[in-house]
RNA sequence: GGUCCCAUCGUCUAGCGGUCCAGGAUCCCGGGCUCUCAUCCCGGAGACAGGGGUUCAAAUCCCCUUGGGACCA
């Protein structure tokens, strides 16, 4: 039978990370397998979940083509889980607590003064029927708990990813499972939505773990069959501490703003705890659905770490066809592309792709925008270029420019100029550098002279020859 | 505080009892290529947390300690 996975975020905040990941992980497994990926928004909080993220939460999950089967919203779910929630109360497996959060609080602080596991005390757990009458009668909401059977304080479940789990005793008593607003907890709402959407493999991050005793109880009390549970491990920020928004850029969005390659993302989230065991380092998603291995995967936390996202993208980045290159840094160009042709566009990029690791750097290079329009040179450039044997220089490359002028054709030149005027090769390729870029450095400068054409070069030369008669 | 998980270079990892004085990638450093800055190529530095066992043999298995993390509050 094929498996069936979700995907279960809850709409707090932007898609970090972690659960790009975990989301990766079982989307790839849902490929390789031929199973089902499911995409569920558990947005019952009311009070923490808002539109906005789940809008960013969905988009992100599109950009990184990590597409669903199906796609549920848990608030409109919400007179289901009440209705097992009714179902355990008759069965008499779940009672309401009238319990306020002070009275909690109170109580608690008891329990740890006097040494004491600071679980929920069982209070309303054998209320009279008068008793909660007087409860209702005074205006009270009550929560309802379940009534965890004493049995179930140790307990055991087979982890997919680390074996046998055994919990020794379990610290928090009976539970919430439907706050006294008639919302379900996550540990309700969770439980009913894998048995109802028919998920095999519950695969998620290790923050769950101790919550799976407590689902494990559920359906045991509704009398289902449970999933099989796998925990990944945690992505730290570098203080090894649970990534967090003052570690920077921990969201997708925010990946996807500083110029990361969607392929790159996913390439590096998958290395990111699982390893092929062959070396390969770059990947594209395809090759990803081949190699991906749930027996492969690591269980110790990994930090993660920008330097080796920054060189996956660039591997990603050398590897676009010209044409999908502008048409992925297209966003990020702005001002910088406004009005110039298509072609010298595509020539532009290609040129300058290999000295950058992200699309913004791409857009913001100073060799792109000298390969796009024609720089203001500045003084001392200006000084320079009127200075010593510049002007001769110049004049000479002017002379013997030729109608086209390739990649190769640049070294020869060069070569005659500096025999003809007399002064080393390094001379002629710095003059001629500052007077087409207005820059000591940059990238080949037959590459700059290939792009920009021998019509654009000549332009150019006779702009600063212009400039420096103007100075001189 | 309790419960659970985890432990190989700074980081991501290979290793699943002998082929490991531990391999790859990234980062860092040095050299080469080169008109410059990069790219690229070559080289270097850099780890089995500690201690006990088990075994002819342990990075690999077990236990303890230490450390890190998560969850419940």
């Amino acid at each position: 039978m094929a498996i069936r996975v979700r995907f279960a975020p809850s709409p707090t905040g932007e898609l970090h990370v972690g659960g790009a990941r975990t989301a990766l992980y079982n989307w790839l497994w849902a490929r390789q397998d031929g199973g089902v990926f499911i995409l569920r928004i558990e947005d019952t909080d009311l009070a923490r979940s808002e539109r906005r993220f789940t809008e960013g939460i969905v988009d992100a999950l599109r950009w990184l083509e990590l597409d669903w089967d199906e796609l549920y919203f848990q608030s409109d779910r919400l007179p289901l889980y009440r209705r097992y929630v009714e179902a355990l109360l008759e069965k008499g497996l779940a009672y309401p607590c009238f319990c306020t959060p002070d009275e909690l609080a109170a109580r608690r602080r008891d329990r740890l003064a006097r040494g004491q596991i600071p679980e929920y005390d069982g209070h309303c757990r054998r209320l009279t029927e008068a008793e909660r009458a007087r409860y209702l009668a005074a205006g009270r909401r009550p929560a309802i708990r379940f009534r965890v059977p004493e049995e179930a304080k140790a307990t055991a479940f087979s982890d997919f990813l680390r074996g046998e789990v055994r919990f020794r005793r379990l610290t928090t008593g009976d539970f919430v499972i439907q706050k006294s607003d008639g919302t379900p907890t996550y540990n309700l709402a969770c439980v009913v939505d894998d048995h109802e959407m028919g998920i095999t493999h519950v695969l998620r991050a290790e923050d769950h773990l101790s919550n799976t005793p407590k689902q494990i109880w559920l359906y045991e009390a509704f009398g289902w069959e449970s999933p099989r549970f796998g925990h990944l491990s945690m992505i730290l920020g570098p203080d090894r501490k649970k990534l967090s928004k003052r570690h920077g850029a921990t969201s997708v969005e925010a990946l996807r703003a500083q110029g990361f390659l969607p392929e790159a993302v996913v390439n590096h989230l998958a290395l990111l705890g699982w390893s092929p065991g062959t070396g390969q380092e770059v990947f594209t998603r395809d090759e990803l659905v081949g190699a991906f291995s749930l027996r492969q995967v690591q269980l110790s936390p990994q930090v993660y770490d920008l330097q080796k996202l920054r060189w996956l993208n660039r591997q990603h980045l050398l590897r676009l066809p010209p044409e999908e290159l502008l048409a992925r840094a297209r966003p990020f160009l702005g001002g910088v592309a406004a009005g110039v042709a298509r072609d010298r566009l595509l020539a532009a990029l290609d040129a300058v792709r290999p000295a950058i690791a992200t699309l913004t750097e791409l857009a913001a290079h100073p060799d792109l925008a000298v390969l796009l329009r024609p720089p203001d040179l500045p003084p001392e450039v200006r000084a320079e270029l009127a200075a010593a044997a510049a002007p001769r220089i110049l004049e000479a490359v002017l002379a013997r420019l030729p109608r086209s002028l390739g990649r190769d054709d640049l070294r020869p030149l060069v070569q005659a100029v500096a025999d003809e005027v007399g002064v080393p090769r390094t001379h002629v390729f710095h003059a001629l550098r500052l007077a087409l870029t207005g820059r000591p450095e940059g990238m080949e400068l037959a590459l700059v002279c290939a792009v920009l054409g021998a019509d654009e070069v000549r332009a150019r030369l006779e702009l600063a020859l212009e400039g420096e008669g103007r100075h001189g």
